[in-house]
DNA sequence: ATTATATATAGATAAAATCTATAAATTGCA
DNA sequence: TGCAATTTATAGATTTTATCTATATATAAT
């Protein structure tokens, strides 16, 4: 069966004659024969039967028409759809982002979306960033606001944030009260700091091992919600994105301590997977993103024009 | 848009592998990669993501999912029906047949019918032959029940049943009393015929025109039920088929009288279009009728054989 | 009967689908 | 990190299918 036959015969039922049907559907009157004759015979039934001025359909052939129409309709609605890239209602897709993203970068841009594409449902996987990069590659999501830097020889990444990780204490600390702290004073309080997995972990790491000093890590975690937590009620003291505790420095609950010689930051951008095609649902999403920081032309640049 | 290709697609998003979609398709593996190259680019989209052990299906490629499977079902679905020789709820054929063939020759086989095929919409043509006949060379219905004998190089038929057609009288009318009558006394009397372009009009006429006389006509119709309303009140006397006198004899309304070496009958037979194809509803109608009556041998031997 | 218009058929041509062989990429394991 | 196994993509050959032109055949109307 072949969908040109189909719309074939249905012309011919509708016009009553294969001739005509040929014009109507800019071929030859034998290809319409014999499109109606292939369906004939791989049904195994008369659809016509042939003879005077006009051809009458069969029982058989009134049940095609029947099924034929319908077969038809969903074939045009599948172009139409596609074509436009519509979204079928509940349909969506799966991102990755993590906590501080979720929580501090994408409300308004996944408020807006939500206008633009109200039959898209969104499902994000908020997870630590070398989680997310395992979906990404294993094609369970479709990109990912993750730490930077992140380095693997299948995945993309364009930055969008940049966020200091300074030292924050609580509002009762002795630290709160100075104007600063030096990097020896530090490894002395107890700290609280992300897990070894983690990139921001890998950065102050990376710092302290410069600085010959180590740290009197009194706790590990991967949720900087609760160890701005931890923080504010004095088990000890971190180094957290800013991003993270801006509401609690606001409302007076953690200070910010600048330690000499030390400036960590870290930054927040989108992953995916290197190669990947992006539905226009999708594309739009990630280009809100980079349009409310910053990174639209690195990212045009290099999935931008192709395609 | 190919119908194949959509079935590897459905393959290809089921197993997530296009080499084990091959496989299950028994074609091979390339087949598969470019049906849905085929597929991607007619569309304008990418169905699916490749790299990795597995491949994930794009957004698009889901809302193709969701149509594809619609449209194979229907596909699935109408080959079976036809395969089968199912028929639609709703489906039906129109056929014709003279008055006296669905009044009393028809009704029983009808009633039989529907038990086999409750869900076929019958549709009867009742008009004398000839109209009948018009209704089968423009293919607006499948077969008729005719009056013989009818010659048309593209009309066959087949005879079920002779009929008698005697003289007949009201039960207040002189002949009624009598033994019989000759054509001369007949001839005297107010005749009802049948309307000049009816069969068995034709019948008569022949047979007065060879005894060298003409009738007094007072009525022409094409009615047999109202003829004999008329000549029960005694408006007149007429030849009527027995089947349509028959009840009215049993009652007393009508006697039947002898008329001197002339033996009216005329036949009664199904008729189609040479060459017409008969779909399997049809035929089991057609062939219930032959059953019932006679003429199934000759039937078969016409058509039968012939698919 | 004759003309005009239908559908069917035969053979040639063009288009496509599929295959084989092979390349390129990726994963998983040593 | 490098190798073996497995994956998808590509190129070219082959086969199949669809379509076209030309023509035969049948039907209806004049």
């Amino acid at each position: 069966m072949n969908l040109y036959h189909l719309r074939y015969f249905l012309s011919v039922a509708q016009t009553g004659s294969f001739s005509q049907a040929a014009r109507e559907m800019h071929v030859t009157q034998p290809t319409v024969s014999s499109g109606v004759a292939e369906l004939e015979k791989t049904m195994g039934v008369r659809l016509f039967n042939r003879g005077g001025k006009r051809v009458a359909l069969t029982m058989e052939g009134r049940t095609l028409v029947n099924y034929a129409m319908q077969i038809q309709d969903l074939v045009e609605e599948v172009e139409d759809h596609l074509q436009r890239r519509d979204v079928l209602p509940g349909e969506g897709f799966q991102f990755g982002a993590i906590d501080a993203a979720v929580t501090y970068l994408l409300p308004d841009i996944l408020k807006d979306y939500r206008r633009v594409y109200p039959d898209v449902s969104l499902s994000a996987q908020v997870a630590p960033s070398r989680y997310l990069v395992d979906d990404l590659l294993m094609n369970r999501s479709e990109f990912a606001v993750i730490s930077l830097p992140y380095d693997h020889p299948r995945v993309e990444t364009v930055s969008i944030y940049r966020d200091s990780m300074p030292l924050v204490v609580g509002a009762s600390h002795p630290f709160a009260a100075r104007k600063g702290a030096t990097l020896q004073e530090v490894v002395q309080e107890p700290l609280i700091l992300f897990h070894t997995d983690s990139i921001s972990r890998k950065i102050v790491d990376e710092r302290f091992a410069e600085a010959g000093v180590s740290p009197g890590v009194v706790m590990e975690m991967r949720s900087p919600e609760a160890m701005r937590k931890l923080v504010e009620v004095g088990v000890g003291i971190s180094f957290l994105p800013l991003l993270t505790v801006q509401e609690s420095l606001n409302a007076g609950a953690l200070k910010v301590v600048d330690v000499e010689g030390v400036a960590f930051s870290r930054e927040v951008g989108v992953a995916w997977r290197r190669g990947r095609y992006f539905s226009a649902a999708i594309r739009y999403l990630i280009e809100a993103i980079f349009e409310a920081y910053q990174g639209l032309e690195v990212w045009e640049k290099k999935v931008g024009i192709a395609k």
